[in-house]
DNA sequence: TTGATTCCCATAAATTCCCATGCCATCCAT
DNA sequence: ATGGATGGCATGGGAATTTATGGGAATCAA
């Protein structure tokens, strides 16, 4: 995998669905597009997923490359295979950044997750997540917050690292 | 292979078979064409199978070029090689994008897959299908509802891929 | 000679292009 | 140190273009 994604920050959109990309992002997007030079403008790709999901998940090309020859390889005509194809490939908007640093989300993205005039992103490992602002809050934050209020005083998270294979 | 379709949308059909196709997929069809120059109009084949098929699937000169030296490749005579010509030498439909980035359908087509007002466009690897909208909403979105649905909450489809080889 | 297909033209909405500004953090020379 | 000068970053506006869609007349084909 190559360089990760890091950090979170809020974005005005502007009515034509500009929204400033975090500075940091740019930085891992142009090293994760095999075809990105130097000035131009980088590529990537978002998959937004059918009408359970309420945010925009981002891939570098590089991600998304990995992907599809997963998904290749699966059986043709397997359900597996279809549901795969139909997130990834139908359910998919292939961009890239402007030359601004900026993303420019189609009506049809910004209608789906109802994004009107501030944008939250968040890194997600590989990929990076694009929020209305409001939903992140309303059923991300409360949602793992609640979650961690349930947990003992001085509970150390990384305690779920330990059962992983190393 | 060449770039791949990503992304969905819906289109009218005129009454005169004629529909827009996806602004981002005429893209793929220009690079997929050998021959195609800047400013006239790309071609593509339209593969519409038998009776059993409800939905066009579109491949680019390339893609077809491709399939059709696998077929050739076929022993002679074989079962195999005579379906496959049948299907993709017989029951398809070599066209072009006119110059306002439609695809008309002749009426043979458009009944094959009882097209009617809106055609929805999906894009899978290195082809897109046509559906009628209704068609592919009865028959594929509710398919993979369903198997979708019998799933655990909160499950990520990715799982599918850790299995494969990497 | 009629239904199907082509060709040419038209338009509103969405998207792209080009250019501009206010802010910071940094760097530099005095 | 300190008042610019510099450059990246976030954001905005207007004009030009593309996209999706429609309609009529001309042309084809059986």
């Amino acid at each position: 995998m190559a360089r990760r994604f890091r950090g979170e920050s809020h974005h005005k959109e502007d009515g034509k669905g500009r929204v400033s990309i975090p500075a940091l992002f740019r930085r891992v997007i142009e090293l994760g597009d095999p075809n990105y030079i130097e000035g131009l403008n980088p590529e990537l790709v978002i998959v937004y997923g059918d009408h359970r999901r309420n945010y925009l998940e981002c891939y570098t090309i590089q991600a998304i490359n990995e992907l599809d020859l997963k998904i290749d390889a699966l059986p043709r005509g397997s359900m597996e295979r279809r549901m795969l194809q139909r997130l990834f490939h139908g359910q998919s908007f292939p961009t890239m950044v402007d030359d601004t640093g900026r993303l420019v989300l189609p009506l049809k993205l910004r209608k789906k997750i109802n994004l009107q005039t501030e944008a939250f992103f968040i890194a997600a490992g590989d990929t990076f997540q694009i929020w209305k602002t409001e939903t992140y809050e309303a059923e991300e934050l409360s949602k793992t917050e609640a979650w961690l209020d349930q947990l003992p005083e001085n509970f150390d998270p990384l305690v779920y690292l330990d059962s992983v294979a190393k």
